[in-house]
DNA sequence: TATAAAATTAACGTTTACGTAAACGTTAAT
DNA sequence: ATTAACGTTTACGTAAACGTTAATTTTATA
């Protein structure tokens, strides 16, 4: 079964303009379009929609860096479909150490993230009980 | 001691301009100047910046948002340090909620986001496994 | 006191990530 | 066959968040 924009935008969180753009800057392209030219998306382009938003939204990159992410990945994809390879194996074996080296670098951007995330989520907290306090002094004192 | 633009921005990691540009909006003004105009930062305007910089960061919200954040901030800190309140109770108890009720929304986003980007990362690390393990797949084979 | 280094303001420019409107085609249903 | 509700492309617009340049001052130092 496939989709059209407009449910692939309220299944996305994204606006139909949002999904035109980030194809026309080749981010994800919709698998079919109709005989008229309506786009037609599959479960698998949703998925890598909401993985995009996920970039987007937890790593904060540009959309330009995104790309590039993306491009590895589906070449990553083609590699394993490919049974039969028609890359050589010392290009193969390039691809993955990019795509290992990329992941680790995305991998330590988030954990840092998580980290300062956490550490301020744990100031929130002592912040919040002090406001509390605060304001059960006050309360009581009315 | 205060520092002047330079030392603040290699201090913080934001550009000169980045600075000048946050004070236009009204976000951190530098606690004094020079007696020809050169901007003087404290200690406490630097821990200011850093805040402002982890909210642009962590968040991902406006700078418009993170401008009502510390407006609300600063008030608290005022209310904090006057002991001989001018505003009055029901002022204060007001402003005591209305904290509350914005560092509790953060908390969330925070939370949030912090339980994406986990799962971001462990599924990052079983995509890195696969990798890993191909590649000695194709390593043993050459 | 001269001069280099760093600061200031003002104003225009740039990039990113879409929004919006126009003009027009498609699809499904009556 | 019409029509309403969707879609399409093209192209200009816009807000946010700074970058860049120019013209001018300050400040520290030789």
């Amino acid at each position: 079964m496939m989709y059209q924009i407009d449910e692939v935008a309220k299944k996305t969180g994204l606006t139909k303009r949002a999904l035109r753009y980030y194809e026309e800057l080749g981010l994800v392209t919709p698998s079919g379009r109709t005989e008229g030219g309506y786009r037609l998306y599959t479960e698998q382009d949703i998925q890598q929609i909401l993985h995009l938003k996920n970039l987007r939204d937890l790593l904060g990159i540009s959309l330009a860096e995104i790309k590039e992410l993306m491009i590895l990945e589906k070449k990553y994809q083609e590699l394993k479909e490919n049974y039969f390879q028609k890359n050589s194996i010392s290009e193969r074996l390039e691809l993955l150490k990019q795509l290992e080296e990329t992941l680790n670098i995305q991998q330590k951007q988030l954990q840092e993230k998580v980290e300062k995330m956490t550490r301020m989520i744990q100031e929130n907290n002592q912040k919040l009980k002090r406001i509390q306090t605060k304001r059960k002094e006050l309360e009581r004192g009315v």
